[in-house]
RNA sequence: CGGGAUGUAGCGCAGCUUGGUAGCGCACUUGCCUUGGGAGCAAGGGGUCGCAGGUUCGAAUCCUGUCAUCCCGACCA
């Protein structure tokens, strides 16, 4: 390619839309163009890094047996209304009209689809396994896109479904795909983890894993553990009981004033006591009954875990009314003693406390000395609270370290959620009807650019990982008027093309500081540069865009050095 | 959806308080000059001031509405 005639409009400044680094030099670079909030243009350099990533996903998909195909992106209603999804997914669902005035959606994921072809030209226990997959637009009208190509509502995706006729199956494809997901992303260059993940609104009955690309930008909060490899998102970690159990001899309830006192800072401070000897009284609002969930002074309620216990749709702190109605009192003294009429969710941490503080359902009272299961029912023990970094690892009692993370990919083993929705069955071995086992699979092929930008970059611009570069190599004639140059720079340019090296030839009348300025901001990995000097000694000089260092060879066999450092590169990053 | 902010040339911004013929830097075009880290000189092209109403002799500027974009939060495979 040469560099004169490359739509890549580079930007010396940055674009008052961009705020997170990926997206500022993504923009910069004139990798992409908005076309609407959470709506990209690929321009040409940018989809060359979007089609090496895609290239990867398939090459690794293929491996394990996945077969690549495409599947529309308007889907009827039908389908979703018989998966129940068209009134469970809301408003993040594109939907549209057509002139017959019968409803459609815009694919935000396949699961419907692609079970709905299954359905029909599967009939036998002989057609399985099967692993379809394919790499293509979704459509989510995100309350909130942001960050450029991290959170948009056209976004690139690979989504790849298992369809097996057993357990075992299901658990062999998940296994594939988790290990082509590590391969994937070391291949791509990022540093990443897989966690242990909350399954969401997917829903399904198995395990999943959340690939995490590590980045301080990442939407995502994990904690991991520093001696096994226990890793999980927030949302998903598993709370310890820590410390010995209290050997305190249980004392009388005593209740005391602290007035003006509700949060329990202000009554620790007041009481001269720690938050965690509180009990902590959060009256919850869901689509049914509200709830009143318990966890100690010092915690934090984990919303996704309440949620999925409670099995709602909606959950929210209650109203200051709902509190006032229920307890009795203002909102900050609310407690479990004598809290009636209300169903009661305590976390397993409170339930071995002993002589605690809790709320007396009194304005401007608490209560000392509440113990659980004496004082109040512990009818419903549960893990709902948050983790934090410092806990103890579920797994083997290390320390749980806190990280921020991108989430890449997602493994899910959805079971027969879909396959029974959609009547998705086989005949087995016996002739007997059996539904399908399927998996769902997903990589965000454009959230992965972003994110390996996020953690492959310097001041000075994009540092591309080899084997997603835009190029490989960029030849850079230091001036173009210089006839010696130019025509070295030409033979090296196509030599390289020749030997298969994705090369570039930077061939504009341009100050070399502009040229410079403008590879190390597209991150070309390789620049080849020729000028007065080089001419003169009969080398070229080879710049590192990674680390800066500077090797410099003979003209004579510098493409042939030049493709062995770029295979080389290619085959580390498989390591 | 709640809170906050911003819309003036391709990009970054000033002008608005106090209404009076739309500016600066970069980019772009032409010429000269220059060629190892975003040079210099000269001459140019480009804007319904987001949109719609209103006030006024006169609105980028004041008022009302509306749309869009970004940030924080809630939310989310």
């Amino acid at each position: 390619m040469r560099v004169s005639g490359l739509l890549a409009p580079t930007l010396r400044e940055v674009p008052a839309e961009a705020e997170v680094i990926s997206h500022i030099l993504m923009l910069r670079a004139g990798l992409i163009r908005k076309g609407a909030s959470g709506v990209y243009t690929f321009m040409p350099l940018g989809y060359r890094v979007i089609k090496k990533v895609s290239q990867i996903v398939r090459e690794e998909m293929d491996m394990k047996g996945g077969q690549e195909l495409m599947l529309p992106i308007i889907q009827p209603a039908e389908l979703w209304i018989e998966s129940g999804r068209w009134d469970v997914y809301g408003d993040e669902l594109f939907r549209l009209k057509d002139r017959h005035g019968r409803e459609f959606a815009l694919g935000p994921t396949h699961e419907e689809i692609i079970t709905d072809l299954v359905r029909g030209e599967v009939r036998s226990y002989k057609q399985l396994p099967l692993l379809l997959y394919q790499i293509q637009n979704k459509y989510r009208d995100e309350r909130r896109p942001r960050f450029g190509l991290m959170r948009g509502r056209e976004f690139i995706m690979k989504d790849l479904y298992s369809f097996d006729k057993d357990q075992t199956g299901l658990d062999e494809s998940y296994r594939k795909m988790y290990e082509a997901y590590s391969r994937i992303f070391t291949r791509c260059g990022l540093k990443f983890r897989p966690v242990e993940a909350d399954p969401g609104a997917i829903g399904g009955s198995g395990g999943t894993h959340e690939f995490m690309v590590m980045a301080d930008s990442g939407e995502a909060a994990i904690v991991y553990c520093d001696s096994c490899d226990y890793a999980a998102n927030v949302e998903k970690a598993e709370a310890v009981i820590t410390g010995e159990p209290s050997s305190e001899t249980a004392l009388a309830p005593q209740e005391v004033a602290t007035p003006g006192a509700r949060t329990i800072e202000e009554v620790a401070a007041f009481l001269h006591m720690d938050p965690e000897k509180f009990i902590k009284t959060l009256i919850y609002q869901t689509e049914d009954k509200p709830v009143a969930v318990l966890v100690r002074g010092d915690r934090e309620i984990n919303e996704i875990k309440l949620q999925n216990l409670l099995g709602c749709l909606h959950l929210a702190l209650a109203e200051d009314r709902t509190v006032v109605e229920l307890t009795g009192a203002a909102t900050g003294y609310a407690g479990p003693v004598n809290l009636k009429n209300i169903r009661m969710i305590v976390d397993k941490e409170v339930a071995v406390m002993k002589n605690a503080v809790a709320g007396a359902n009194k304005t401007d009272h608490h209560t000392l000395n509440v113990n659980p299961g004496r004082d109040f029912a512990l009818d419903e023990t549960a893990d709902i609270r948050m983790v934090h970094a410092g806990e103890p690892c579920p797994r083997c009692g290390g320390t749980l370290r806190e990280a921020r993370g991108i989430e890449v990919g997602q493994v899910f083993k959805l079971g027969t959620k879909y396959s029974q929705a959609l009547g998705a069955k086989f005949l087995d071995e016996n002739g007997k009807e059996q539904l399908m086992i399927m998996g769902c699979y997903g990589i965000g092929v454009s959230r992965t650019v972003a994110a390996a930008i996020e953690q492959n970059h310097d001041n000075d611009g994009i540092v591309w990982p080899m084997p997603i570069a835009p190029y490989h190599a960029l030849v850079v004639p230091v001036s173009t008027k210089d006839e010696k140059q130019m025509e070295m720079a030409e033979a090296l340019y196509h030599s390289l093309i020749n030997m298969g090296v994705e090369a570039a030839i930077d061939d504009r009348n341009e100050r070399p500081g502009v040229k410079f300025k403008d590879a190390d901001l597209i991150g070309y990995p390789l620049r080849i540069v020729i000028g007065g000097k080089t001419v003169d000694e009969g080398t070229v000089e080879i710049k590192h865009r990674r680390n800066s260092n500077v090797d410099t060879v003979q003209f004579d066999g510098a493409a042939a050095y030049i493709k062995k450092i770029v295979e080389d590169e290619i085959a580390e990053s498989l390591k």
